[in-house]
DNA sequence: ACAACTAGTCAAGCGCCTTTACCATCCGGC
DNA sequence: GCCGGATGGTAAAGGCGCTTGACTAGTTGT
């Protein structure tokens, strides 16, 4: 009994129950996932992950400096850089000089870039929608006020 | 009004109000990097995000062999080869023959690798509790319930 | 006008995964 | 028995998304 193993081994069962982050990344995961593979299926074979966190997070209209980007998505402006590059490969998104400084350009989304967001959001609609249908109301509901609050709090959490 | 642009760029509004998916996304992915942060805080320097996935889904007592691993965690055999060298590099697992199959070996974890999952679960539940405290008991279960349904409902949608 | 800062790029490399190709062992039908 | 196909695993190469380090070009404050 005093075998540090079997010690061990007893407080890791004690521990693996009533875990929520488990299914929390797990479904995050399988969602994400699932976008994609919906998103390719209607005919956009060049989509990645990357892709799709950068067109959401660009303005729209005036288009949005690597910096800003970078920070939102809290990566390098580097890592900014080659997904930007990429985008502009599949022409979904330009990059146009910043008027107010000489350094700096702004990465704007192009027409077929809003189509392919839009298309994007559309899939996300539907895959939500499919999954209230499926799993009833009482757990959406509880789904996206327990996400969205958790999000808050881990934010606070992590900045503080 | 008539222009494409102003038309996509309205449906891209309308679109973007009440997703569920990104919240749970990127709420999945603070609390993935928040638990490795901890853990190497605690001294584990050398943890990594696969790391933790592959030790949790080891078979505690007996091991498990490669393939049965890849097919749990849906990567190929490969992928799982590689991070069971880097867990044996750091001495938290080992593989061993397996007695009824000349073919197989059995990952098994070692005492090491039993202390590092024991301390990662803990770190798991104190940022649950932390978690709970700040979001308050509702939202806690409803994140619980609300996961754990979306889950059940996602494997059931992607394997039909 | 000049030092300090900032926007962005280039190059190299890492972590985690894949595809392709290959060996070694097991097993069912003849 | 044995042989052909399935299965467990390894090896090599490369893709993707990110990082760090070093650099250029433009901007801002004193």
């Amino acid at each position: 009994m005093s075998d540090p193993r079997q010690q061990l081994l007893q407080r890791s069962r004690e521990l693996t129950a009533e875990l929520v982050g488990d299914p929390l990344i797990r479904s995050a995961r399988m969602f994400y996932a699932e976008v994609v593979t919906r998103l390719r299926a209607r005919g956009y074979p060049d989509v990645r992950l990357a892709h799709t966190d950068l067109l959401a997070y660009l303005d729209r209209e005036h288009g949005t400096r690597a910096t800003d980007l970078a920070e939102r998505l809290e990566v390098t402006k580097q890592a900014v850089g080659q997904q930007v590059a990429e985008l502009e490969r599949l022409g979904w998104c330009e990059r146009v000089p910043d008027p107010t400084d000489g350094r700096a350009r702004l990465v704007r989304i192009t027409e077929d870039g809003l189509r392919v967001l839009v298309e994007g959001l559309e899939v996300f609609a539907e895959l939500e929608a499919d999954l209230r249908a499926r799993i009833g109301d009482e757990a959406f509901v509880a789904l996206r006020l327990g996400t969205s609050r958790a999000l808050e709090a881990l934010e606070e959490m992590t900045d503080a």
